[in-house]
RNA sequence: GCUUCCAUAGCUCAGUCGGUAGAGCACUUCCAUGGUAAGGAAGGGGUCGCAGGUUCAAAUCCUGUUGGAAGCUCCA
């Protein structure tokens, strides 16, 4: 009798019995109708599995609906064959990939005849309608090996075989079944197409089969798809947003910078962004000023021998950028790193030297695959805000927290939220055991005393040492890898670095490399798309923006903008001939923080009327005021 | 680097079936002297990314090339 009985345990820690075999779709439909109506699949001791999966032992089980994440990830799987389905009917001679769930949606590789473009997108849009509006019935089918192989043989697809060939033998092969489709696939999927609700086919690219560049290149379909149409809804307006922000656009229409055949890659600044830059150096020279940090200068280039010491021959010539000169070959600097063991090399220091706190702004080149390149967010040259630090071992954990506390202060200055990953010793690491136990355990330390809530990727950290990584969240909740910090035990042997210690021995320095922005550039980028470039007054390229009513008022705005330059505000008259309207549109659109109407009634009562950006609304203020304000936001750095 | 798509005035874009180019904004000049998101008029501006080819004729079709976009790959 026990047999044939199984106990199923619910989510909320309900135990029910249910007869041996009894289906997930049957058991939805004991706890509610409803629930059997919306049900999607089904997660048995934390396996997803179909609807129809029969329950043969004691287990854990949720019923899975739209409104779960694991739900959605089946929707969107389905999705996937529906995509398949119809590229199937509408083009001959269509070779299945594969079609997995990605983030937000799917996407499906198929080897075509024809290519296919944005247009095609909509047909097949229409086609999978189709598909989903027959609200085919999807079966599970588990078949031998060999039978699978005959129908993908039948069926002519080429790829399905080989993964076919992957699979652990002798085990039942599953294929999924909606009208004329069949897909190879390990599942699960909805119960039938029907409950697909909300898609969109978002943009085809070419990929290669299994990733190998050595491999056929097949068509790639991507898809959005969610539980409902508003989602889907929020989703793309997220991308609207995001696309309204680009960075790329923004530099453009604000004059921020450009680029040019001439240099691939390598932005120009115009003078607008450029002062930008400028203000993001100057807060970090004052931040890392006031923590001891000495700035220095190195060559952008130096002769190759320095690089085959360095290592960086060996392990990243493909990136670098080479130059023969006298007879010598020179390399532009891809890192500071070198330069900097240079410069520690030039003095013998004791150990009441140590830290040695070594930062520059350092233009670095190195050469990315063209199709890798993106606006300033990836480029060919940048300057990072690098510092090497060079330490006792007993000091590293003082240090890095010390080194924490300042990025932490400088993303808050930006209001970025971040978050933390700690990076320990890969496989093929270099270097002494003890010195990679103190190190992690240091960094570890570190982060638990500051209370630090991070993710462990164990065996992810560089060869020569563990790192931190800081990834900062924008406005969009978008997360980009900036800050890093990280521990180097390799340069400081390879250099044959040493400081004196107390016995008037020589002892090797650890080396920390740091990055706060990691490449200015690429921060910038950032900085624009969060704040979708509106920045705050301190680094605005234009603070603020006096508008004359007419002719007559110039001399008056003449003379408060000399008061404001005297105080370091970046103040411009927008003397041409037109409307008021026309000016004020002119400044919003360059969404320039503070705009200053000044007419009869302000020349007469020296005061300005003041309209912020975004605002509707202007109001009068005394011309001091509003200057003891601006100065104020501006030195308080304030967002 | 690979695949696909794209490249027309400073910017955003139109240009049908192959018959040597258009709009809006911007710019210049003139009129208007104005109170919070575009006042009016006139004018200048393009070897259609570059190099070949097909054709009586190429922005348009073909090949190559450069740059860009998306994706792949890479990121000691």
């Amino acid at each position: 009798m026990e047999e044939n009985i199984v106990r199923i345990q619910f989510p909320d820690g309900q135990v029910k019995e249910f007869p041996v075999g009894t289906t997930v779709a049957k058991v939805a439909e004991v706890i509610s109708l409803s629930l059997r109506k919306n049900a999607e699949a089904g997660k048995v001791d934390n396996q997803i599995v179909d609807l129809s999966y029969e329950l043969n032992r004691n287990a854990s089980l949720s019923i899975l609906t739209q409104d779960s994440e694991d739900g959605i990830h089946v929707l969107r799987h389905t999705s996937a064959h529906v995509l398949a389905q119809a590229v199937k009917r509408l083009y001959g001679n269509v070779k299945l990939g594969i079609g997995p769930v990605i983030e937000d949606g799917f996407y499906y590789d198929m080897k075509l005849e024809q290519s296919l473009n944005s247009d095609d997108l909509h047909a097949i849009e229409k086609e999978m309608e189709k598909v989903i509006n027959g609200n085919f019935e999807i079966q599970r089918l588990e078949v031998s090996y060999d039978e699978a192989e005959r129908l993908f043989e039948e069926n002519d697809e080429p790829y399905k075989i080989e993964i076919l060939k992957g699979l652990p033998k002798g085990e039942k092969i599953t294929l999924y079944k909606q009208g004329e489709f069949i897909d190879l696939c390990r599942g699960p999927h909805l119960p039938s197409t029907g409950f697909i609700k909300a898609f969109k086919l978002t943009r085809v690219s070419g990929a290669y089969w299994r990733g190998d560049s050595d491999n056929d290149v097949l068509q790639r379909v991507y898809g959005v798809a969610f539980k409902n149409k508003k989602d889907l809804e929020q989703h793309l307006s997220f991308l609207e947003e995001a696309e309204k922000r680009d960075h790329r656009k923004l530099g453009k229409q604000l004059e921020l910078f450009m680029f040019s055949e001439e240099a691939p890659g390598m932005p120009f600044y115009l003078p607008k962004g450029q002062i930008v830059r400028n203000e993001l150096e100057r807060f970090s020279r004052e931040v890392q000023s006031s923590a001891y940090y000495d700035e220095v200068r190195t060559p952008f280039m130096m002769n190759q021998e320095l690089w085959e010491k360095s290592g960086h021959w060996d392990h990243y010539h493909e990136n670098m950028y080479f130059s023969e000169v006298d007879n010598t070959k020179f390399a532009l600097k891809p890192m500071n790193c070198p330069g900097h063991m240079l410069i520690f090399k030039n003095n013998l220091y004791s150990y009441r030297d140590l830290p040695i706190r070594l930062a520059e702004f350092g233009q670095v080149h190195r050469h990315e695959y063209s199709g890798a390149l993106n606006g300033l967010l990836r480029v060919r040259t940048f300057c990072q805000d690098d510092a090497h630090i060079f330490v006792r071992e007993n000091q590293i954990e003082s240090e890095i927290k010390q080194v924490f506390n300042l990025i932490d202060q400088v993303y808050r200055t930006f209001g970025f939220d971040y978050s933390v990953e700690l990076s320990t010793r890969p496989e093929d690491s270099l270097g002494d055991d003890a010195l990679w136990e103190i190190s992690e355990t240091a960094l570890r330390n570190v982060l638990d005393t500051l209370n630090v809530d991070y993710q462990l990727n164990e065996g992810d950290g560089a060869f020569y040492g563990p790192k931190i990584d800081f990834h900062i969240k924008d406005a969009l909740k978008r997360s980009h890898q900036c800050g890093t910090i990280q521990l180097d035990f390799q340069m400081p042997e390879k250099f044959d670095l040493t400081y004196v210690n107390e016995k008037n021995e020589k002892v090797r320095p650890v080396v920390i490399h740091r990055a706060i922005f990691g490449s200015i550039d690429r921060f910038f980028g950032i900085l624009i798309e969060h704040f979708a470039g509106a920045f705050p007054l301190w680094l605005a390229p234009v603070q603020a923006q006096i508008i004359p009513v007419s002719k007559v008022h110039w001399d008056y705005c003449l003379s408060i903008q000399k008061e404001l330059e005297k105080l370091g505000v970046r103040v411009k008259i927008d003397d041409r001939n037109e409307k008021l309207g026309y000016k004020i549109r002119e400044a919003q659109m360059q969404k320039i923080p503070y705009m200053a109407v000044v007419g009869d009634n302000e020349v007469k009562e020296e005061t300005i009327n003041v309209r912020e950006y975004g605002e509707q609304r202007s109001k009068s203020e005394s011309f001091g005021d509003f200057k003891n304000k601006v100065v104020q936001q501006i030195n308080e750095r304030s967002l």
